[in-house]
DNA sequence: CTGCTGACAAAGT
DNA sequence: TACTTTGCCAGCA
């Protein structure tokens, strides 16, 4: 049995995460097994490797906005990635209700290595 | 151990 | 709707 250390789960989730779609940050650490942990969440997605092409543009706050002041590259990079996938964004705010991911829990654990 | 920080969240105003 | 406050918790100095 593969033990996955609490961020790799964190990873394994939002890897997840289809095209053109979005979750919260406080859902990604539900998921992962760590409820109560949204500000781990965006720890691990900061420490994640590049090399991981991991889809984090679709991590959003539970408001449904990107959390990136939006003065910033990394805002700006956010925004243009998720429009690119067809996800509508104005002014940095994104439909929870229209876009946010909602996979069948009882499928979806049953697939989780952990 | 204490204090601070942050890609958060929920409740108030 | 927009701020502000409070709670939160893993790293780090």
């Amino acid at each position: 049995m593969t033990k996955l250390t609490p961020m790799e789960r964190i990873w394994f989730i939002v890897n997840l995460i289809p095209h053109g779609s979005v979750l919260p940050y406080g859902i990604v650490a539900d998921l992962a097994g760590l409820p109560g942990r949204a500000r781990y969440v965006s720890r691990a997605l900061k420490l994640a490797p590049n090399n991981m092409l991991l889809p984090w543009h679709r991590v959003i706050n539970s408001q449904g906005k990107i959390s990136f002041a939006k003065e910033t590259e990394l805002f700006r990079t956010q925004q243009e990635l998720l429009r690119l996938e067809g996800v509508l964004v104005n002014a940095g705010k994104i439909s929870l209700s229209q876009y946010q991911w909602k996979p069948d829990l009882a499928t979806l654990v049953m697939t989780l290595p952990f």
